[in-house]
DNA sequence: AATGAATGAGTCTTCATTCAT
DNA sequence: AATGAATGAAGACTCATTCAT
């Protein structure tokens, strides 16, 4: 049951001439489209990846491309909605029943190093976008960053009040949090050493629940 | 055309009897060579940058980039080189006379701060060579990293010893410091704000030395 | 989505038993092809048109238009055709039953004058013949010129002789009336002006017949 | 002496750096371009006309036309003007000297023809402006034809206002001439018959000036 | 050393035409 | 008969690099 036929049957109306589309295959097409691209344009760079090499690894013809994405550029863009769209579904999925806010911070911050070991090719599409497009004000990525940090700094408040956090304003844990998990991602995979990211996991919320010094130094220091 | 300097002002002194071989001279054009295309390469992009404009903003011809510089490619890595290094002496002049290890960690990061906000291009320069040049197998920027690795490692093992830190491998500290700052030099510049990075140091350490948990909670997670 | 006509009113009829083999509708539908066709090409020029858009504005998909012409070319020889044939099926309805050869001749030029300014598109076209397909070796409108020409050159020579045209050869006046319609034609819609040809009549045939001098000059200049 | 060097003995001043330019050379280069693809631009059309074939024609590589004109729209473009301005030269030229009216209207007619005779591809390039450029709302013959319309109509003013010519409207005159020039330069070479344009001035001048009736149908006409 | 015209390989994009359904 | 996805040849334009002067 692959194809979606205008069944007449059921809609009891006319069936309109010529051949019905299928629905399903244009789908799939635009996002074999899309992977494929997302490949070329991590492993080589936007600029060195020619829709002809794109249109022959897929095993289609150049213009098939241009019947699905305008331009290059389009098809580029499409490439980081679809990337960050599934990091988005990755991380939401994982964290969907955490049952407390360290579970919640654990949780989020394993899920997205989990996306990236097994996607490496976004983070590049990332990097592509910054390169090439200068003029767009803000990156994608930055965008969805910026929809999620109001949710965040609300739960470092809390802890905060709750005196479970040391008084430090919600904003500068959060951004010291993301700095610390964009600055693995990307370090990680500009150093080339494709290590794994979802190991940082349990070190890096040591260090940022408490601290490097020993308990004897955060006494004195006091 | 600001590349008409006066070289007695540079030399100071009278000029040597014979054919010159105006060293200086050649040696202050290839660092206006430099400098100009390292601005274009950093707004434009790598390859958004022809050699015409560099030319052009010169004030120069074309063909003379090419008396200074075998390729495009090789004009590319020479700035890539040129700010590393400036980078380093920046940094190296900072911290030179550090009395205690704390003062070092915090005239480096700040030095490191400092200079990228004075100096906001090079960090495109470092993306616009990952983008580019995927097949280099590491940046020019971790190679930087690499030969500074064991020196800091050797000092976050010695302040262990001493029971100054907990009892965390020196490697993973070295780690997490450096994806703070990697981080928040990329996601400054990525994001498009351009805030101030020095203004990070203080708050970046009191999180990495103490942690946000409270005392009190900290004492329970023990 | 106009081309869905009710038959019916057409062939005013019941339908044939059997299969209907429904010649109207095909006939119908070329010509909504030509007419959409005629328009495109003449607003847009020929290269300037694809027959995506041709087929968008009937709301037909691409490949039934070669249902009905094999190429894109024949399609436009088509246009050409059924333009020169509504033009000539103009002037001969027009022309018809005049009872003289100055009625002729006015009725002529007017009727043409008419036919173009209710139909401009079918100069475009002509102008698009010559400029796409030069090798064809004349033009459809010269065809058509032709085919009238030696009875025009009789009228004129009938004229000629009976003294009512001064000695001048028919040729060369056929070539003057000729050139002063195809100039009108072009020159006014060349121009980008959409003014009236209709009214170019009278003035025209005026100097036509009489010339530009004065009495007194024309006797001065025997 | 083909050589346009700065001749530092005559300037007294420093000679620039570098191979002086050639301009004798740039411009005889850009005329070269421009006659080579008027002739191929009027022969193909210019949607045939792909500037390779022109390059290739020129024995020069693609991009060297590139370096002259920004696009083929603007190499189009200053094809025509190139056309049109050797046009006016060569109608000024010959006119310059008439000491009469009605001499100035057999030269001026004569030149013109003489002119297109001469250069049959001005004509097709007008055409393929028309064909292609539908968005310009004049064509370039059009404007050249309103810069001179005034000075005409006065011209013929005159003449009624003396009595030499009828009491017929100037502008209806200059109407007359022009479709009747402008009709028989396209008739000819739209009708791929390359007869002689020249040889017709004499026969309209007569029609013009007298008329097709003999003297008798005049008067009776009156 | 400096110049800048010439080169031509490399790419994006368009669109007439085909054909399986 | 109608459909529209697929095809791929064709062509405009860019720009790193060369080299004669």
């Amino acid at each position: 049951m692959t194809y979606m036929h205008n069944d007449s049957t059921i809609t009891g109306g006319r069936r309109p001439p010529g051949r019905p589309k299928d629905m399903a295959h244009l789908h799939r097409r635009r996002e074999d489209i899309l992977e494929c691209a997302t490949k070329l344009f991590a492993s080589r760079g936007f600029r060195n990846t020619d829709l002809k090499s794109v249109a022959d690894q897929l095993g289609v013809a150049k213009g098939t491309i241009y019947n699905y994405f305008d331009t290059k550029n389009d098809l580029f863009f499409a490439c980081l909605a679809y990337g960050m769209q599934r990091m988005r579904a990755s991380i939401d999925h994982e964290t969907a029943d955490a049952t407390s806010t360290f579970q919640l911070l654990e949780r989020g911050m394993h899920a997205y190093f989990a996306f990236f070991d097994a996607n490496p090719e976004v983070v590049e599409l990332l990097v592509q976008e910054r390169a090439e497009f200068k003029s767009r004000e803000t990156s994608t990525y930055f965008q969805h960053v910026e929809q999620r940090k109001s949710r965040w700094i609300e739960i470092y408040e809390t802890l905060r009040r709750d005196g479970i956090f040391r008084d430090i304003p919600g904003e500068k844990i959060f951004e010291f949090v993301n700095h610390q998990v964009y600055g693995a991602l990307f370090a990680n995979y500009f150093s080339g050493r494709k290590q794994s990211l979802q190991e940082l996991t349990a070190p890096i919320l040591d260090i940022f629940y408490r601290g490097v010094l020993s308990e004897k130094e955060q006494i004195q220091g006091t």
